[in-house]
DNA sequence: CAAGCGAAACCTGTCTGACAGGTTGGGGGA
DNA sequence: TCCCCCAACCTGTCAGACAGGTTTCGCTTG
């Protein structure tokens, strides 16, 4: 992984440093040496070093601070999320795509959760499907209940992984969503939107995975024809 | 998404690079203003655009090269490798929770390639198949030829969300796949892992994604079961 | 002796100016 | 008209400087 790099002094800094990282077994919150230290160690100017944290800091491997040194950091969904967005938005991937994967992974989800999930995540689970229900009147509200419910889903089937894929979805979700809401325009449709939530959250309380899982798989239909119907092709 | 930055002047520069992109509606492989002159808009200096250049350039988001000017990006798996090596390294992600992911995908990417691939789609996928059942004295080549595998099914599913997702496990897939193949030890066990390949190649070909499914779980529950094997708990 | 305070040492963020070397477009010569 | 070559432009890297924020450790004080 490290040839990636090379052919530049910022490249192989980014190689050493992620080699230092490795080689030491260090852990999230550890310190790196400072940007001194390493330009004279790599024999480059702190220029190059500065450089190279920049890059590994916007992938998240390591995190910067003024005044204090960098350390190691834990994994985030930030860079991701800015990723999947830009290709949107560059129209090299289209939100259909992006609600396939979705539905794919949020099946596994739901059924890892009511698995997996302690009575603590079951309880919010079904507070944020509930606090949906009473924020029918505020959609911005309403939306972020909706991402928060999905979220704790998420972190309620134990795999980070699918965490770090809802929170990078998220991004451009939070971009898409009004769309589709607007294309629930009555009552009924958004009653049930927000019902089937509530019945998801209880076949996770209920640890009834089958169940949760055919739920969910309703609302990606409605979600899909909610969008189609917005007429995005 | 832009005030996740600010507070820095190479936040800012982010943002404001960002910004120019959607902007502009800029597309992969469209120009982006000179350092000087982006250093001179936005009243900072020259290093502050540069460190703002390397973040977005590690997210893939922009691409540098010496003499030329920076351009937008196509999206790519590379950044996000190296986020989820970094996780596995820094055990906050572990092996059977990118299984787990993997299957999930997988199972709905051959679906989907059943479905969707074209007629030289199917024979690249089978002609992988087939050189992993030539190369099964070289471990190495085998590896290759499986990976290469892998990201074609991903491809003829015809949603680049999923060449990324695969895209993005093949770094510490390359570092675990020697593990596994070892706890194959009988030449019964390696012969069943690359014909299981085959019959999925097969199956894709024959557009017939049910069984395509029941094959890729199968591959899936024997490599599993090899981890485990491994001691890998 | 312990707790707390403060200054020195250290560290990152940003700026300036400089120069080597790669890239590109346009003008002049064949 | 075509091609070549140079000037203008651009990026990569370096050195040195200074403004803050952070850490550490010894000294003072209770």
């Amino acid at each position: 992984m490290d040839q990636i790099h090379s052919a530049s002094l910022v490249g192989d800094a980014i190689g050493a440093i992620s080699r230092h990282i490795r080689e030491r077994d260090l852990m999230p919150g550890d310190k790196l040496p400072s940007e001194a230290l390493l330009s004279k160690e790599l024999n480059v100017s702190r220029t190059v070093v500065r450089e190279a944290f920049r890059s590994l800091a916007a992938m998240r491997i390591i995190e910067l601070a003024t005044g204090k040194r960098a350390t190691v950091a834990q994994i985030d969904h930030g860079a991701m999320s800015l990723m999947i967005e830009h290709g949107v938005h560059t129209d090299q991937i289209n939100i259909h795509q992006i609600y396939d994967v979705r539905r794919t992974i949020e099946t596994r989800i739901v059924t890892l959760a009511a698995i997996r999930r302690t009575d603590q995540e079951a309880a919010e689970i079904l507070r944020l499907a509930g606090q949906m229900k009473a924020s029918l009147g505020d959609p911005a509200a309403l939306m972020e209940y909706d991402l928060a419910f999905h979220t704790a889903l998420a972190q309620a089937s134990r795999n980070p992984v699918y965490s770090l894929l809802i929170g990078s979805f998220q991004g451009i979700t939070r971009q898409t969503w009004p769309m589709g809401w607007k294309t629930r325009p009555t009552q009924a449709a958004r009653d049930l939107m927000v019902q089937t939530h509530i019945d998801i959250a209880r076949a996770v309380a209920a640890s009834d995975p089958l169940k949760a899982v055919e739920l969910m798989s309703l609302h990606f239909d409605e979600s899909v024809r909610a969008l189609l119907t917005a007429g995005m092709s």
